[in-house]
Parts: C-alpha cells; structure tokens; sequence
DNA sequence: AGCCTTTGACCAGCG
DNA sequence: TCGCTGGTCAAAGGC
C-alpha cells in the first residue's frame, strides 16, 4: 500500500524541496463567471481564463483554496505555476521562464492541451459533489440539473464549473491553513491558447489547471476527497513528469468522470485533471 | 462480500 | 513499419 512506489528512477534531480512560486494573477473571478458580461455560455476554458485575469483581490490561489477547503485533509494551496505555459507551449517567450517549467512538465501541459479536448483540471481540493447543489452554476452551465444523466461534456463543464465556483464561493475567507500547510500558490496568469477562440460551444473547450499543493499525510493515497468516489484503475510513469500518475474514475453510477492524479513521494499532489 | 488498489499486459496514437 | 508513450483493462489480492 505504500503510496509510494519506487521513486521514478529516472528523475532528473531529486525533487526540488521548494515548488516554484509565482505570485498569483488574482481576480475575482466569480464576477467574471457571474458578470463577465457576456450573456455568455463560458466555456471552461473562459471561465478559467477569466479566473487568472488580473486583478488584486486575491494574492494567491492558495487562499482562494485554502477558503475552499472544506476538510483538514483537503486543506491546500494550488500553485497555478504552471498556468502560464498553458496554450502558450514554446512560442512566444519562452526564454524569460523559470526554467522548471520546462523540465518538469512540459509534456503534461502538451497533453492536456491537445490530447483532450475536453479535458480540463480542477484543484483537487475543490469539492465538486459540493458544488453540485450550486444552483447558479447550473443555471449558467447548462440546464441540466444533476451531474448524471448528462452528457460527458456536460459533466465535466459542470465539474469545472463547480470548482471554480468553489472558488468564488470560498474566497472572502481569509483564514487559511498556516504556510506549512499551504505553499505559495505560484502562478503565472492562465495563459489560454489566444489562438483559440472562446466558442460558444463548450464542448470544444478545455482547460488545464495544474496545481501543486501541500499534501496531508492522512489523505496519502486518495484523491482530494471532492465528494465523488474514485477508483484508482491504474497507475503509470509517465515520462517527462519526475511522479508517477495514477488514474482514478468516477465510480458514482453514470459517472463519466476521470482524473489523473500525479503525487509526489511526499504526498504532494503535483497535477490533477479532470476529464 | 463488496469495494478498492495494485500491477502487468494490452491497445491506440504518434513520430 | 516500428518503437515509444500514454491510457485502459482485468486478474489477483487486501481491507
């Protein structure tokens, strides 16, 4: 049961102690979901995108997190560090980044943004299931009104959509678990392919979160408890990521939900994507 | 007994 | 066509 398994041998340089830190692109992003203006049908990819706007309500993702929380084992700080590479893979200015972005997950970004269409990543700390009651949410994602029974796409713009809200919802908080607890939620703003056009459609967009966080030791194993049941199916050293990811789906009946979870020996979870 | 994890094998996509 | 890689399957075992 160790949730460690051998530590990929292939690692580039142990795991660097610290995660990067980027100070974070805050935004009140509830009034961009709720008030964007545009009568609009976001995608997740907008409504991510709007999340990472600039602003300065919020100094970092993590707290907004950290508010989230609504369990001592999920009590975490994403770090959206990673956002900034997002769409913007190696054009434009590649020189002028922390270099760990390159090398420590260049492939997961790729990957999430070609591979799946639909896949978008969720702050492991949110609670979706929580957000399911989110009556707001649904009304602005789609008329559906359960999580099941709805079309793959569906689900998982509203599982997107929840954690955002979670977000949103959570954010006046302002007491967060200690900075043992939470790292410095780094990020860069979310960089979403600018080529892409923010459709009307949903079922084109995507959007990958990738976040890093404090793990509690209790909560090792498992997936964020986000109010769904996971089953691990499988489990894979990927390549190019330095943790071995391991695959969970939803097990709720009609569920179509999956995610990948990649963690560190220490418990940390590195990535988590939804799809 | 049922659910979940583990893990090797298999499959598909891509260069 | 072949090898690599990521994702999934399914049997076995544990709790």
């Amino acid at each position: 049961m160790s949730e460690k398994e051998e530590a990929p041998s292939t690692s580039k340089s142990t795991r660097a102690p610290s995660r990067p830190t980027l100070s974070l692109p805050p935004r009140p992003f509830s009034e961009m979901f709720f008030n964007g203006g545009v009568g609009f049908s976001p995608g997740p990819m907008t409504l991510v995108s709007n999340m990472f706007s600039d602003s300065d309500e919020f100094r970092s993702f993590s707290q907004l997190l950290a508010g989230a929380m609504t369990s001592p084992a999920t009590a975490a700080a994403a770090t959206a560090s990673d956002y900034q590479r997002i769409g913007e893979g190696t054009n434009s200015s590649s020189g002028d980044v922390d270099p760990r972005f390159k090398q420590n997950r260049p492939t997961g970004l790729m990957i999430s943004q070609s591979q799946s269409p639909s896949m978008f990543t969720v702050p492991p700390g949110l609670s979706p299931a929580l957000l399911m009651d989110s009556p707001s949410f649904l009304g602005l994602f789609s008329p559906v009104q359960g999580s099941y029974g709805m079309t793959h796409q569906q689900a998982l713009a509203q599982v997107t959509a929840q954690a955002v809200q979670a977000n949103a919802n959570m954010q006046p908080q302002t007491e967060y678990p200690p900075s043992s607890q939470v790292q410095s939620f780094s990020s860069g703003q979310a960089q979403i392919p600018t080529s892409a056009p923010l459709p009307a459609q949903r079922e084109t967009s995507y959007v990958t979160i990738i976040e890093h966080r404090s793990q509690h030791p209790l909560n090792v194993d498992k997936p964020a408890d986000d109010g769904y049941n996971w089953q691990k199916y499988g489990q894979k050293q990927v390549k190019g990521s330095e943790f071995p990811r391991s695959y969970y789906k939803c097990t709720n009946p009609g569920c179509p939900v999956k995610k990948k979870v990649e963690r560190s020996l220490d418990g940390q979870v590195t990535e988590i994507i939804y799809n």
